[in-house]
DNA sequence: CAACATCAATAGTAATACTATTATATTTGC
DNA sequence: GCAAATATAATAGTATTACTATTGATGTTG
């Protein structure tokens, strides 16, 4: 099992680091760390200098890879979406029924990452959360544009263009599937982070996983 | 028809301040003054000694109303959603029926603010375009639950609890009206925000409101 | 084995977030 | 009516942050 998914190598965009951070050991201490680091004290506390000595290495050679802390989180962002890309398109190889293609899809991407698969020195289980927490400050900023025309968030609008496929082809008229889409993949992020710090914005139910239930049901009945 | 609103005082969680900005000059400078710094330059290149140039002021002074430059952000959030909850309290005042409660609450929560309400030296388009790029960097930090025991995200949780509340009525058996409203909230910005800077996320049109149309439709469809 | 490229460390700079202290008005009590 | 108390904002900082210029060490190739 481990053999098929651990030969897969996500390929980041060049243009969001300076050197990749596969190619060294350093780059890939970077990776592990900043993750770890970014999840213990969250992005604005956040600075190279910290992680320098939370990997034993210094500020300055970090800049090497990177040049700035924005751009590792436009790498740890477009890595995780990479990752989800290659898990959905496995997760759905058997599936014929767009209906049951749909349904895993959102299951997948609303669910929240329990493990490792442990095909790279890269955790998904925190950069997951990483994701849930910081990935909204990669693209609410003035340079967004730019960014975008680097193609730094192409991942994401590539997946919401694969699932709103799936969605046309359940029903060709319905006029708003990427709406849909970016509204559940966003939303259950939100609804995630909600259940843990803000409960009053959201219900939470201890047992069965509500967030996963809400956005399968709303979707299916928006499409309808 | 300005009378009865413009004797509306919104009033602020006073542990967000360190001096109420409404009870001197320079504290309503420093507001609108803020407000248009952030739209201009964005939240994270905003400084008070920006803001103390712009209003011919200095940053120590800034510093006497409020204790950090997020803590201001707090402050703008609250105002909007305070103001939020007036506007969609009046506009509800003569509708009997809970589905068009629901419609219009929907409507108001999801439309392009465009018409400054003209009550206070706020001006709403210009912190409704705040809200939408800025306002999650307001809960996304290590601090929010400290920042939401002394009440800082009160209001938009009352707004909230209010709507799910009309939801109920319709169908007392729906399961998740607070996720459903949250979602329609926090999904309306950022569809907006898509739309106007990463266009692939979204389905826009140039002529109807899209945006307002696929929540209203979203909302209706979910609470069947 | 010399030329060249790769790599990471030292030692900075400019700008940012925030504060301690003082000077100047304004208000209040008697 | 004026001294004491208070409110107000300015000056002049500090500590930290994001980011860079330069150099020395290591490895690679013709």
């Amino acid at each position: 099992m481990k053999g098929l998914i651990s030969k897969i190598n996500i390929q980041i965009n060049e243009k969001i680091y300076l050197k990749n951070p596969e190619s060294s050991e350093l780059g890939q201490r970077i990776i592990t760390g900043g993750i770890d680091l970014i999840n213990e004290v969250g992005f604005e506390a956040f600075t190279f200098r910290k992680l320098g000595v939370e990997i034993k290495s210094t500020e300055a050679s970090i800049y090497r890879y990177f040049e700035s802390k924005h751009k590792l989180l436009l790498y740890l962002n477009s890595w995780y979406w990479n990752w989800m890309e290659y898990k959905i398109l496995f997760g759905l190889a058997n599936i014929q029924c767009p209906y049951n293609r749909l349904e895993k899809a959102v299951v997948m991407l609303t669910e929240t990452i329990t493990e490792d698969s442990d095909f790279s020195h890269i955790n998904e289980v925190k950069l997951n959360k990483i994701v849930i927490a910081e990935s909204s400050k990669a693209y609410l900023t003035k340079e967004v544009e730019e960014e975008n025309k680097i193609g730094a968030f192409a991942v994401q609008k590539q997946l919401v263009q694969r699932i709103s496929e799936i969605i046309l082809e359940i029903n060709p008229q319905y006029k708003y599937p990427h709406m849909l889409v970016s509204t559940v993949i966003e939303g259950a992020h939100l609804q995630r982070y909600f259940a843990e710090h803000l409960p009053r914005l959201t219900d939470v139910s201890e047992d069965t996983d509500a967030i996963t239930d809400f956005y399968k049901e709303l979707t299916l009945k928006a499409i309808k």
